[in-house]
DNA sequence: CTTCTGTATCGATAGTTGTCAATATAGACA
DNA sequence: TGTCTATATTGACAACTATCGATACAGAAG
């Protein structure tokens, strides 16, 4: 099996200025601590989706603040929500983080051989 | 093959305080164009390394911002240099672009069913 | 309509960050 | 030694962000 063929696109050739843009905005919701924790919890949560009460729980911030942060991830795509009665629920954007995935890992020995 | 059992950790269970914290230092060194597309010119320069000569010429930012985007993404464990002369060249930690997709990707379907 | 609960938005603030000009450092070469 | 080039560090500043308290909104239940 070849390797340099299936390098990933970061690895392929230099990104272009748009494709960072958009690229630096969904990892740039990935960099703080708590909304990768809330991400994390989402996903794992049973059904794969999980309301703001459960979230709120697991946190130790006002109520704004998880908000703030849901609407982040929304914003950048990782999740998407639903009001049912009185609560709102959320979930992984399915295929998001595998898009992201790919982008930085591509197939499995992308950089090791760089030097 | 059964596809709940290979999930990444990021979804197979809540990312705990810890494991976050070292994540999002990595994912916020990504969450700017200018050091996305930083690390894709290092990545698929020729060889897999770049020195800063090269990468200056890319970008349209003084020495001292491309120099300091260049330390952020070696403090975040990403990139790697060493100077060779009069020249400072860098590249792609091996192995730290696949662990970073590893954990949000995991394997392929990772999330595609959780609605 | 009123009240209660869950969630979102607003406004303010302390802390962080991207950028630059100025300066410092390291090595090559006279 | 001194000078030149490549890179790093420092200091400053505007822009952004994580957080909070206060408030607004949406739906359920009286």
């Amino acid at each position: 099996m070849q390797q340099s063929e299936c390098y990933s696109p970061l690895v392929r050739e230099p990104l272009s200025e748009d494709s960072a843009q958009v690229l630096a905005r969904m990892f740039k919701a990935l960099s703080d601590p708590v909304r990768l924790r809330m991400l994390s919890l989402v996903a794992s949560h049973e059904g794969g989706e999980a309301c703001v009460c459960d979230i709120s729980r697991s946190f130790d911030l006002t109520q704004p603040t998880i908000s703030h942060h849901l609407k982040v991830l929304r914003e950048a795509g990782l999740l998407d929500s639903e009001r049912r009665a009185t609560w709102v629920y959320y979930w992984v954007v399915p295929g998001a983080l595998q898009q992201l995935s790919e982008i930085l890992g591509g197939s499995a020995l992308s950089v090791s051989m760089a030097q």
